[in-house]
DNA sequence: TAACACTATGTTGCAATGCAAGATAGCTTC
DNA sequence: GAAGCTATCTTGCATTGCAACATAGTGTTA
């Protein structure tokens, strides 16, 4: 399980990616992520971090009702929320390049960019 | 430069990283992490995380003198030291093939593993 | 009706850790 | 003796993941 410390920072991002990829919410973000391959994460990391990223601007709410249960916050993101999503990969890469050059783990991989005209 | 919060977790084991390649001293280990791509990482950041380490005994360290300054406190790793290393690496790569799944960058690659019989 | 389980969201308080800012001190040069 | 580089350490803070708990809708079973 990867440690909580080396979450930090990472995982906002993680969040962020998830949404971009079709509205959702909290409680279906969390099953999603154990998919792959962030187990356990709990829901009392997810749910301040949604209201901050809500706070922020990167993503907006809105409450729909559910056949099976209470209704659901869906949240879907931002422009701006794009944008943090770049400044994020980017680090993401840089802090990658990083640590794998110090472990000297395999060359440095492409990105499938999609910021093609 | 790499966010403060997405070094959390990470560093540690990158100045661990650092130390088993050889006895080094705080100065020092700042400097080759520029090398290495982690820019601007503060000394008020590396002098506690090395007395973390040392109090849990994944370094242990001895005064030398220096020809050019004050005295130098060399770092050198222990046996506890090297198998958190196994583990922090089992960690970094649990955690990057997270991220890049989700974010569909490159396959995973392989590392020189170092465990061989 | 009551008890339980699953779905779904939110809050409080805590722990870990990177970091800015500042203190201390040896050595060299001017 | 002032400035600047080398070298270490401490204090206090901000951020963030998380355990624990609270709340509530829906469905099932007895």
């Amino acid at each position: 399980m990867i440690p909580s410390q080396m979450l930090k920072g990472t995982l906002e991002g993680c969040i962020l990616k998830v949404i971009s990829f079709t509205e959702t919410y909290g409680y279906e973000i969390s099953q999603q992520l154990q998919a792959y391959g962030f187990v356990d994460i709990s829901e009392g990391t997810i749910y301040p971090l949604l209201l901050r990223l809500e706070k922020n601007g990167l993503i907006s709410a809105q409450y729909r009702q559910s056949a099976v249960g209470p209704k659901r916050k869906y949240f879907s993101i931002t422009p701006a929320g794009e944008g943090e999503l770049e400044l994020f990969l980017g680090h993401w890469q840089e802090l990658q390049q990083a640590v794998n050059k110090l472990f000297q783990i395999g060359g440095q991989q492409d990105v499938q960019g999609n910021e093609g005209a």
